[in-house]
DNA sequence: CCCTTTTCACCTAGGTGGTAAGAT
DNA sequence: ATCTTACCACCTAGGTGAAAAGGG
């Protein structure tokens, strides 16, 4: 029962080095991220009083509806294979800056445009964002605590994980230090690359030694996105009003699916 | 590991043992039974075709909404004390008859009423239901594949259940004998018993050996109900207007919480 | 007649970007 | 000027009993 350790010292548990995930939506994902993909993050969790005559005002309000964190659009979904049937995993998600930089959106010289490439001179003015790019404007600020989103199935069997497509569609995004509701915490106006983690659930009685053998990372580029507090890149507005569901309200009447 | 079985043989493990649940919303409930409570059962589920032709029907119908069969209400929420923090547990809830008869809402004689006790002939005649009673009508049907339901948290630790309030609003009741889609089914104008059952997650190799003692049940009189296709009993019609949220629609303007 | 099924208006619950006001 | 917050109308999604229609 104790053998079979994976390739090589160092190398993975059998159990995950086989995982693959493919990424669902990847026509949409790439769309997004053509013109600089942007995800609304806000505070709204549970708010902590600075003073006492706040915590007043606070107890009074009616509760605070369980969270008004804004989720991710794109959903970040996969397709899992490579899994141990039989195995448990857990599936987990956490984002990582993508540099050391803040940014600002408006009218500059050097920065890069919607496209992620510089701005190119040569297209139209016709529309504000033609004008407006991303500029880098000073060093990030402190990282906010580092949390993790597992999925709420997890854990459960490698054959139900790969059975269908699963959906992280219960992640919530916020810009609240201080949030207790568990939402992912982030920077706004920095740049993030979620990453997905297949997790092997070790039953072996010393299973910590192992961990590092234990897990698989996977990072898709095109998901890459920066956090804001209100869109600023006006065509990645009109798109997910095109493409979200929930943004059907404010669609003009474009009769495409 | 091995020792410390229980009490003795064929005792309770000592992981479930000292499990105690407290049946939550009970005053709703005994409001419930003091009148005679009744759960909808609908069909609605996957629909099996009998002949080639409704299948053609079916498919060319919009996809069924993900199944029309109603929840419990009041929805069935314990307080569970007494589990192992450190454990796995394991929670689910089946359904058994309180009979083996059939019911039928009439006028007759012999029946008992809706205070569960023998009509009382001194009721004023206003209301319909007043002079309308259950009564047994012949032998129960077949008894319905048993199911039961998982909750869908399951498994967690002993202290993640203590945490708070368990609930069963996931559940859900159908009549419909070929249901696939994981629904509890109950023969219409037969009476039940909702039963709550904790499983201890025995990590033992041969644990099969030891499953009559690694589960503790519970069972609440209050809760048993008539399984019904559309309510018979207006009191009972009224009693869920007034106190189940999503009937608000129907209430009058009636001011009480 | 009694029971079941279907459809409907009316709710709860919560996910959208717009908008205007507020903060720095 | 730029970024953030609070509130809003407008959606999706789905849980209610009423009422009418269907079936034995």
């Amino acid at each position: 029962g104790w053998a079979g350790e994976g390739p090589g010292a160092g190398g993975k548990n059998r159990h995950v080095c086989h995982a693959a995930a493919r990424l669902e939506m990847g026509s949409l994902w790439e769309e997004f991220n053509r013109l600089g993909t942007e995800m609304i993050v806000t505070k709204a969790g549970r708010w902590e009083p600075e003073w006492p005559g706040e915590l007043q005002r606070w107890e009074s309000t009616p509760f605070p509806s369980p969270s008004l964190c804004r989720r991710m659009f794109p959903t970040f979904q996969v397709k899992l294979s490579g899994l141990d049937p039989l195995a448990d995993y857990v599936l987990l998600m956490d984002f990582i800056p993508l540099d050391d930089k803040r940014y600002r959106w408006g009218w500059g010289n050097g920065g890069w445009g919607p496209d992620l490439g510089m701005l190119s001179p040569s297209l139209p003015c016709r529309y504000a964002f033609h004008s407006s790019s991303w500029l880098a404007a000073g060093r990030a600020e402190p990282a906010a605590p580092g949390r993790v989103h597992f999925h709420p199935d997890s854990p459960a069997k490698g054959a139900q994980w790969m059975r269908q497509i699963v959906s992280f569609d219960k992640l919530k995004l916020t810009n609240n230090l201080l949030d207790d509701n568990g939402h992912i915490i982030l920077n706004s106006m920095h740049r993030y690359q979620p990453r997905f983690h297949v997790v092997f659930v070790d039953p072996r009685r010393d299973s910590e030694r192992f961990a590092h053998q234990n897990f698989k990372s996977f990072s898709f580029p095109e998901t890459q996105f920066m956090a804001v507090t209100a869109y600023q890149n006006h065509r990645i507005t009109q798109l997910k009003i095109a493409s979200n569901p929930f943004a059907k309200g404010f669609r003009d009447g474009d009769p495409e699916p």
